[in-house]
RNA sequence: GCCCCCAUCGUCUAGUGGCCCAGGACGUGGCCCUCUCAAGGCCAAAACAGGGGUUCGAAUCCCCUUAGGGGCACCA
């Protein structure tokens, strides 16, 4: 049963189109994607669409957009083919009708015409009396025929011995066949289960290594007998760690999309991550972080670094939960990476979507402005979006007044500096900060105190990019002409 | 209720019997820098769940307890 180590290492995601990607399951692609490099294997995106009932239509999309968005690109699968489609469980049905059949004729397995009544009471009855809930196998000796109508084919258990599943994180781990269910692999409808459908997939795409979510710890040795019944040999298998919700109740694939969690906002889905602006890199470096660590105390590492060096022996058992704010940290060192030109293309579509005319010379001048104070792209909106406006409006002109100030000393000092920036030949940075300063020992003020109620006046914020950078961007005329308008507005309401 | 997984700072983790009175990172606090906010630099507080073994020696191995998690569907 053991999987011969020479065979071409070829994994597979296997997502089931219910949903949008959910940040789980795309730390499970992940490290099958990761683990399909390092041994120069084959990553296989395979579409598991046997839940009629469930079906989201556009989440299949979604899942691929996203993965191809974090940069895990399969080798085969939708879109791209591959020798071993189709891809799609729904165009495979015939295949698992036909083994399932087979089972049945081999005395693997046994059709079930329970009802759903029977099943529902069954369970009531079994938890009234505290028994452990699970079919009853009413139908397993009965050896009824395909004539029955509608029906279900289980799986006959062995009701002795063990199942030992060798996992490549744990070890081996050994279950009674007793506890284990005679599950559904063909569902009334034709369809098969899960069960049925990733042994049989699995077997005929040559599938070498499993890595899945340890939620699939508990049904593995049914797994492991439908291959020993088969006659087929098991992929190696692995059950990779749960992401906890931090909340700090359950598994965060229970939440489907983003909450609130105290003051943390939690991003379940990765279209979510995309669209706060969460840059794929960090995203990617983040997820690799979790359950494994590349090493040499290093948090900052590029995926092809950590492609060389992954390896699931090093990957931890134990559950987590996201380290959110270790992401906000990741993104602000990839951002600070970057080159000018690189962020300015990403960070131009949240200007654009917040309703404002992008300026390219602009942009490009603002970009290294900002770098270091966003920690998203779509801050760079919040921080720096005036550069694009016409005019900008205070709420209240008190925001201009600084501390230690009152309202006509500030407007003395508007006008002041009014009248020393409109004398400026250039209106560079650097031509700017020397008289400003000197305005200030002039004025009397110190300079967080004349350059905050500059600051306002230009911005319209409490808090921006260095003040003389950010003028000479915006340019001498529309600054003076902010100043002016803001010093007559105070002046006017509280002089 | 039954079966299974799991357990190092608040969080993500390093540690595979002596190098560990436990290292890194995020976050937190302090200081420095400073036109705001950041970034950066320095410093600090902060963990081997508990109890038994094994061993000359245990965070590391074994057992029990406890905590957390998963599963017990004609969902995946």
């Amino acid at each position: 049963m053991s999987a011969s180590p020479e065979r071409p290492v070829r994994v597979r995601f296997a997502p089931s189109p219910t949903g949008y990607l959910h940040i789980g399951g795309a730390r499970t692609a992940l490290f099958n994607w990761l683990f399909a490099r390092k041994h120069g294997g084959t990553f296989i995106l395979r579409v598991e669409d046997t839940d009629q009932k469930r079906y989201v239509p556009d989440s299949e999309q979604d899942i691929k957009d996203n993965l191809r968005w974090l940069g895990l690109t399969w080798d085969e699968g939708p879109d791209v083919g591959g020798a071993h489609g189709p891809y799609h469980q729904s165009q495979r049905s015939d295949l698992y009708r036909q083994w399932a059949d087979w089972l049945v004729e081999h005395g693997y397995a046994y059709r079930c015409n329970c009802t759903a009544e029977r099943l529902e009471d069954l369970r009531k009855q079994q938890e009234a009396s505290k028994q452990t809930p699970g079919y009853d196998r009413h139908c397993r000796d009965l050896h009824l025929g395909a004539e029955i109508g509608e029906h279900v084919v289980r799986f006959q258990m062995p009701l002795d011995g063990e199942t030992t599943i060798n996992d490549l994180i744990r070890g081996p781990i050994s279950f009674r066949n007793a506890d284990l269910q005679d599950l559904v692999l063909l569902k009334s409808d034709g369809l098969p289960t899960y069960h049925l459908a990733n042994v049989v997939d699995d077997h005929f795409m040559e599938i070498s290594h499993i890595l899945r979510a340890d939620e699939w710890i508990a049904t593995a040795p049914l797994h492991a007998q439908l291959y020993a019944a088969f006659g087929w040999e098991m992929p190696q298998i692995a059950h990779l760690p749960v992401i906890l919700s931090p909340s700090g109740k359950g598994k965060l694939s229970k939440r489907d999309q983003a909450f609130q969690d105290g003051t943390m906002k939690v991003l379940v889905q990765v279209r979510e991550y995309r669209r706060a602006g969460y840059l794929p890199e960090a995203v990617v470096n983040w997820l690799t972080n979790i359950g494994w660590a590349f090493g040499d105390d290093r948090e900052i590492f590029p995926v092809a670094e950590s492609i060389p060096r992954f390896d699931l022996a090093n990957v931890n058992p134990a559950g987590g939960k996201l380290p959110f704010e270790k992401l906000e940290w990741l993104n602000g060192q990839y951002m600070q990476m970057l080159s000018v030109e690189d962020l300015a293309a990403r960070v131009r579509p949240f200007f654009e979507q917040a309703g404002l005319a992008v300026d390219d010379d602009r942009l490009r001048r603002l970009v290294p402005l900002i770098r270091e104070r966003i920690k998203t792209l779509p801050d760079a909106v919040e921080m720096a979006g005036f550069v694009f406006l016409e005019t900008v409006t205070l709420e209240d002109p008190k925001q201009l007044v600084q501390k230690g100030m009152d309202a006509a000393g500030t407007v003395a000092a508007l006008r002041a500096a009014h009248e020393t920036l409109a004398g400026l030949a250039a209106f560079s940075a650097a031509a700017q900060e020397p008289p400003m300063r000197q305005l200030c020992e002039a004025l009397g003020l110190k300079p967080g105190q004349l350059f905050g109620a500059v600051r306002v006046a230009v911005t319209a914020q409490q808090v921006s990019p260095p003040l003389f950078e950010t003028m000479e961007i915006i340019g001498q005329a529309t600054c003076l002409t902010r100043i002016r308008a803001a010093a007559d507005r105070l002046e006017q309401l509280y002089g």
